[in-house]
DNA sequence: GATTTAGAACTAAGCCCTTAGTAGTTTGCG
DNA sequence: CGCAAACTACTAAGGGCTTAGTTCTAAATC
């Protein structure tokens, strides 16, 4: 009945608040409740206590840290967005594409809009690969 | 406080347990509720109730439905898997890479290892677009 | 037909997430 | 120094997720 406390082979993807201040840390670099405030979008109006607690759940999970300054903390990243995005792929070919990469990406391009360049991009990058395995 | 009711450009994804239900709905077909205890892996062993009670959280979703078979009920799949993992990338280019499939990409050729044959696998999907877009 | 049994519905407990208020502390300024 | 503003920590409420027990009903068996 109680969570299990093993650490995950995968780890849990960032809630979605979580992310969302993510994105403005990893912008950002080093950033107080204010500025993560002033980040958000107008019509997302978050109170500052809202977003000061999110910050301090993100560091509980070793996710941000941070130092004193003046009157209060500031927050940066300890998981760089590239960690992240990596971890999130693997998170999703792992529990709903069975282990197979090329399954996620067959979905991909059948399912999401791709310009030319796109493909071009994506040809080339398969091509960096293929040649230094 | 509440949550906005409105519906949501890019569903939410099935929590944990739901996703791990209905991998073995859409591998099966139509199911019972022992069916599915039956298919889960011996160490993962669930309560009767337990499955009974997702199962019936995913019929509410409108992901599953089902239909009276004399004693019980059978369920069988509303969402096909192919829906599912097209909304589960879109979701994921959506929330992590800004909306971005080559970044996804990217991101997954870098981090997961690919076999040579996976690679080449990639490179006929995205010959295949590049030639009819 | 009565009893056993399988299943569904209801319920609940524990946890996490989201949002935010309140109270208390620190700092900067006059 | 004392006060106002900023900031943190604590707390809480509402909702969702996970797991499962209990209870009630319907079906199968004898």
């Amino acid at each position: 009945m109680t969570r299990k406390p093993e650490p995950e082979v995968v780890p849990r993807p960032l809630t979605p608040v979580e992310l969302e201040l993510m994105h403005i840390v990893w912008r950002l670099g080093e950033v107080s409740v204010a500025d993560v405030l002033a980040a958000l979008p107008p019509e997302r109006a978050l109170a500052y206590t809202s977003v000061s607690t999110v910050l301090r759940i993100l560091e509980q999970k070793g996710v941000v840290e941070s130092r004193k300054q003046g009157r209060g903390h500031l927050y940066s990243a300890v998981l760089p967005r590239d960690a992240y995005e990596a971890q999130s792929v693997r998170h999703l070919v792992e529990t709903v594409f069975d282990g197979t990469p090329s399954a996620l990406v067959a979905r991909l391009v059948e399912a999401v809009p791709l310009s030319a360049s796109e493909v071009d991009q994506l040809r080339e990058l398969l091509d960096a690969k293929g040649r230094k395995p």
